[in-house]
DNA sequence: CTGAAAGCGCTAACAG
DNA sequence: CTGTTAGCGCTTTCAG
């Protein structure tokens, strides 16, 4: 079996208190000791056991990244981004992270699985029984990209409806009057967000908002191309669409494109997500950045402030999006 | 503080270790102290603590998945595709995991995260010299998607060779004789793979392989779009390219669109992954499938049956590709 | 079927 | 600066 504390300290002569300053308090052990505490764990392949230490100190330097979603793509690109972010942040406060799926959380012995996590940030759309039940167990969370209401928990977001401002600004800068938005069906808080700013901002131009010029679609190619196409069947079609996210907005394309439509010239098209799949269609897809990486990390920074006990400067933290114009606008 | 297995003892007027019995072994107790356990731990919101159940059994119920990739997205979506999988698999076996960059791992204290992890999934170009650094501290390991030589552990692989025997098959079944590779700089054994197969797969078909038909990309669409179109705009150019990768074949695409070139008509694109984008482009991509999710659950599998000291039934398992056949070709 | 007690590997007073 | 020692919360013989 692996070395313990107990044979470095037989090996070294030294005793086991004076081994586990020289691995966590270097300082308060004399230069020579420490050298020879040092060579003797060389000798042994020995490494402190994070287990016993999470056990002596009653703490364990671990935290969860829980992404609450049903179906589909868990690790979608989206998620992919924030999950880096946590990922190198987590790794810079000696962190260690844990990721899951609420779905598994819950149905593995969920039971053996807490009190060894010191925080847990949520992505998705967790629900508010879920906080709470964290919470009672002395479990901070934190919430990204995602809203629930009356919870005291810190969240971080991104700027949606600035975002979605800009898509219109810009739109109405092209000289489009007649903009069509394809809302989705996925997650309820973003999608809501994106559809009340783009009404906004329609009435802030002074545009009105078409009823014909409105569209629900399911996020998948598919289901957008349907929709778009009946958009741009129709007569007096909008000259530019606003998709919900990016695949909303390349099913756009795609439809576009089948009927013949050259794109910006017939039919602007703008997404949201700026997911790489913008690069990858021609004209390329105009789209909204966010900084999803930045996200992650800033979920790390507060769960840590929250750990600390320094309580959370801002609950909300609303991080700046921008749009990438590209070829289809 | 969060309640103990001595609360709920005393509590409920039984030991500890009936407590204990209770919930990990609860057919050694009487249906009815069971319940007045039970009953206790609810009244207390008591659940065991993982950690000290660690620290007392000696073992962790934890392994990692490490992605040895240097530079930039990390979790792009070959490897949130293993990732799920593992996830998954992780979690119907009860077992936590773990995910860390090969280079956070190493940088973090990496002392502290040793002893806590039962087994590793490599993933990306890891080299022996981790392999073997986690050998020598009983951490059993399981390799994806590479292979190095010499090293005593299991594989999991995907069919690469056939994959691509597929694609040039396809390709001369539609009538193509002058077909083009653009090799990619990424992972070594991935590359070289795809390249050697490619080979093999001309020669069967007694199709000469014409230098002026192969060529090296980066992974990334700028420079895939300017050796595509390098290679479209010579004289006698092929008939169809092959790109090792999609994000290559990709580039592919538009450098073909860009030159007014039919597709599949003038010229025929196929890629390797399946990704996603393969459904952005208009046409879409044929690309070879890799079932990324059953790659993650298999490395989970073998890694429990080395857990189990059951030995490894395969050392190197090879999972099966198949083509998928879209508009590009 | 249940209880008492030793111990998993480490840390943190407290003494020296 | 270093050693002694009492736990951290749980499991597991071994007795009863």
């Amino acid at each position: 079996m692996n070395a313990t504390i107990r044979d470095v300290s037989k090996l070294s002569g030294v005793s086991t208190a004076t081994v586990s300053r020289t691995f966590f308090d270097p300082d308060r052990v004399k230069k020579d000791t420490r050298e020879k505490v040092l060579e003797a764990a060389r000798v042994l392949n020995y490494s402190p056991n994070a287990i016993a230490r999470a056990m002596a100190l009653q703490r364990t330097n671990k935290i969860a990244f829980l992404i609450c979603k049903a179906h589909s793509s868990i690790l979608d690109e989206f998620y992919a981004g924030i999950c880096e972010g946590i990922m190198k942040a987590s790794n810079a406060y000696d962190y260690q992270l844990l990721i899951s799926t609420e779905e598994d959380w819950i149905s593995a012995t969920n039971s053996a699985k807490r009190g060894q996590i010191e925080g847990v940030i949520l992505g998705g759309n967790a629900k508010a029984e879920r906080v709470l039940d964290f919470q009672s167990r002395n479990i901070h969370v934190v919430m990204v990209n995602n809203r629930i209401s009356g919870m005291n928990l810190p969240y971080v977001l991104s700027d949606e409806r600035d975002g979605t401002r800009q898509v219109v600004q810009h739109l109405v800068e092209r000289g489009h009057q007649k903009i069509a938005m394809i809302a989705g069906r996925f997650s309820p808080y973003i999608c809501s967000e994106r559809y009340n700013a783009f009404l906004d901002a329609m009435k802030e131009h002074g545009l009105p908002v078409d009823a014909r010029y409105i569209r629900m679609s399911d996020p998948d190619i598919d289901s957008a191309v349907e929709i778009a196409t009946e958009l741009l069947r129709q007569k007096d079609p909008p000259t530019a669409i606003f998709g919900a996210n990016d695949i909303i907005a390349i099913g756009a394309i795609k439809a576009a494109l089948r009927l013949n439509l050259r794109i910006p010239e017939d039919i602007a098209v703008v997404g949201y997500d700026d997911s790489s799949s913008c690069r990858t269609t021609e004209p390329e897809l105009t789209s909204v950045h966010i900084d999803r990486m930045r996200m992650g990390q800033l979920c790390v920074e507060k769960l840590q402030a929250l750990l600390r006990g320094e309580g959370v400067p801002e609950q909300v933290s609303v991080l700046p999006a921008w749009l990438n114009v590209r070829g289809s606008s």
